[in-house]
DNA sequence: CTGTTATTTCGATAATCGTTGAATTATGGA
DNA sequence: TCCATAATTCAACGATTATCGAAATAACAG
């Protein structure tokens, strides 16, 4: 219930929801937070601050990797997430989930 | 893009959760400021600023009827959050949408 | 017009937020 | 050991947020 709250807060955010797109893409292994830093163009301890966020909303893990820290999006919360609003949302009223219209877009590669 | 932000930040704070789950209880007729109000014990100022943002987000409608001013939840609105987030969450990962399985809740009346 | 009900607007307040610069910790290479 | 790289922590700041009390607006009844 609360989580849900956390969570939203979490992605309410440009630089934050970027961040979390930005992992989405890189995949279920991840991306170091250089790298995040260097694609979205953010400084690193403002990057850090963010990645905070999102990891105590359960959004994002975090493991050591060398010198670099590897973040990932957590999809499962992620999921949860979208559940939530999904069920409390739609209370027996219609709620077409949007069957992708767009279908797969240009998949942007992580800039060098 | 960024209205994704706006209305996630319009649902990511608890008593905007809570107005926003009891006009979706409502249902699409709405209900009076005055009833959200007692309803969820909060002081008419305060819901005034909360139905703002809710508002501002594309989240609610808002009509005037009478003396009193009624509020309805925009469906349509919060399906395009949803599906941006699956979008925007999955691309091309595994996102199963969770097909309810609390199933129809018992469905509280509006307080008297 | 006067009073009552329903809601909003205004001003102020404490708390939280996002960003920055400087200092710090952690890891690995020479 | 000494140095460079990767990231975090800390202290400070201006900006935004949520709430409150008081006043204002809107609609209706008498």
């Amino acid at each position: 219930m609360s989580d849900a709250v956390v969570a939203l807060a979490a992605l309410a955010q440009d630089n934050r929801l970027d961040v979390f797109r930005f992992l989405v893409q890189a995949g279920p292994q991840g991306a170091p937070a250089g790298v995040v830093a260097a694609g979205l163009d953010l400084a690193p301890n403002t990057l850090s601050f963010h990645f905070d966020r999102l990891r105590v909303a359960g959004l994002v893990t975090a493991r050591r990797e060398g010198r670099s820290i590897i973040y990932a999006a957590k999809y499962e919360q992620m999921n949860a997430l979208i559940a939530f609003l999904t069920q409390n949302c739609c209370q027996g009223v219609q709620c077409t989930p949007a069957p992708v219209e767009g279908q797969a877009r240009k998949r942007r590669k992580i800039p060098a």
